[in-house]
DNA sequence: TCACGGGAGATTGTTGACAATACTGTGGGC
DNA sequence: GCCCACAGTATTGTCAACAATCTCCCGTGA
């Protein structure tokens, strides 16, 4: 399980630093990782590198091959398919959960949210309300307070990233996917576990839909 | 992700050994897993047994602490409740996606185990029966084909060893069971997948409320 | 021209030693 | 008697050097 905290030794300081020069997109998908290159640019140790690549790989964010090194692995649209469909029903039932756990001042946190969405949505602003969904799913998360779930949504999405920004950037995705959303925020305020959780994968649903768009159109 | 292959290399074998070593039963959750000991047993050096204690930990059997060292991961039973709800439901796309692939030929295999379940069930042979559980569920995943949630049921299988061994100890099980795998495979092979998603769902949530009762007796 | 082998360079795998940290028990002060 | 500091030990963390392996290119022979 992942799930690793200590910033502050060495291996986890170059872990961190790789992560996010892999997600931000500094290293493409299928590029080898040299050991001894980012042991220079991280300034730490091969040996921390090394372990970095590990923990990396066991999030499924690089492959290491006996003997040939680590590269960052490259995610098919099917496999962010597989991905998807996988954390489709999980976070359904996070959301379940939710419904059954949700206190009073959540649920008026999750109205706010809603409220922000749609203000996002009517004035065009596609990365707040990016932000917002992912603020959303959080506190959804949050409510449900289920760690295993949490920590394998984390590493499915951890996965996804790349494909997830080409999603959020499609034109008209914001609108189709705001009904949805309010639908899953309303069923977890009325406390319906079973709606709540269908709202929640067909939203997903609707997610990989899109992505098998992708796939047909040869765009990743 | 897990999934390791490779069982020549030195911290390959050492982490099947240990792996196999702790599902034994031969390190107590809890109990400090030292590296020079280790190192020793299983006759590979310590930088080995390191790397077997991080593929371990990836895997959710171990539990490393900064500058302490490994020890057998404690799985309580509201952990090994969370752990089988997920399951639930990722078992549960499985079980719908092998309804939409299934071919004859496996039909005719889900079939065989059927009977050998009904055979076993009422010769009384738990332990054969207990078998027969996992090569349907093995099978049932081969049909699905699904990798993503393959490696995921893995690792939470892993994790969840001791208590299952409990559980199908329990006198009774077989006959609670046996009517749930024949509804499952009933289904499958209707190639029904919406029933044989609810089939495994419920199948699990048995499995869930069983785990409930050893909680309440105080029995792990 | 092509297939094959072999060797140089690049890269990863492994080791043993040492440093840093946590644990344990002992003795002194109160 | 109890608490705390302290030292000694056990254990993990890190490193730099070396070994093993792979990759790529070049020369040789057919």
């Amino acid at each position: 399980m992942p799930v690793q905290p200590h910033s502050d030794t060495p291996a986890a300081q170059a872990r961190e630093a790789l992560r996010e020069a892999i997600l931000r997109g500094e290293y493409l998908p299928g590029e080898r990782l040299v050991e001894a290159q980012l042991s220079q640019r991280f300034g730490v140790s091969r040996f921390n590198v090394r372990t970095a690549l590990q923990d990396l790989a066991a999030d499924g964010l690089v492959e290491v091959q006996r003997n040939r090194g680590a590269l960052v692995r490259k995610v098919s649209v099917e496999e962010a398919i597989e991905i998807s469909e996988v954390r489709m029903v999980v976070e359904g039932l996070v959301a379940a959960r939710a419904a059954t756990r949700v206190t009073d001042e959540q649920a008026s946190e999750l109205d706010e949210v809603a409220l922000l969405m749609r203000r996002a949505v009517s004035a065009g602003e596609f990365r707040r309300y990016s932000d917002l969904n992912q603020r959303l799913h959080a506190l959804i998360r949050t409510i449900a307070g289920h760690r295993t779930a949490d920590s394998i949504i984390a590493t499915l999405r951890g996965q996804l990233v790349r494909h997830q920004f080409m999603l959020s950037m499609q034109p008209g995705r914001p609108q189709v996917s705001l009904p949805q959303h309010e639908r899953i925020i309303e069923a977890i305020r009325q406390r319906d576990p079973k709606e709540a959780e269908t709202a929640m994968r067909e939203h997903i649903a609707s997610v990989i839909e899109n992505l098998r768009g992708f796939d047909g159109a040869g765009l990743v």
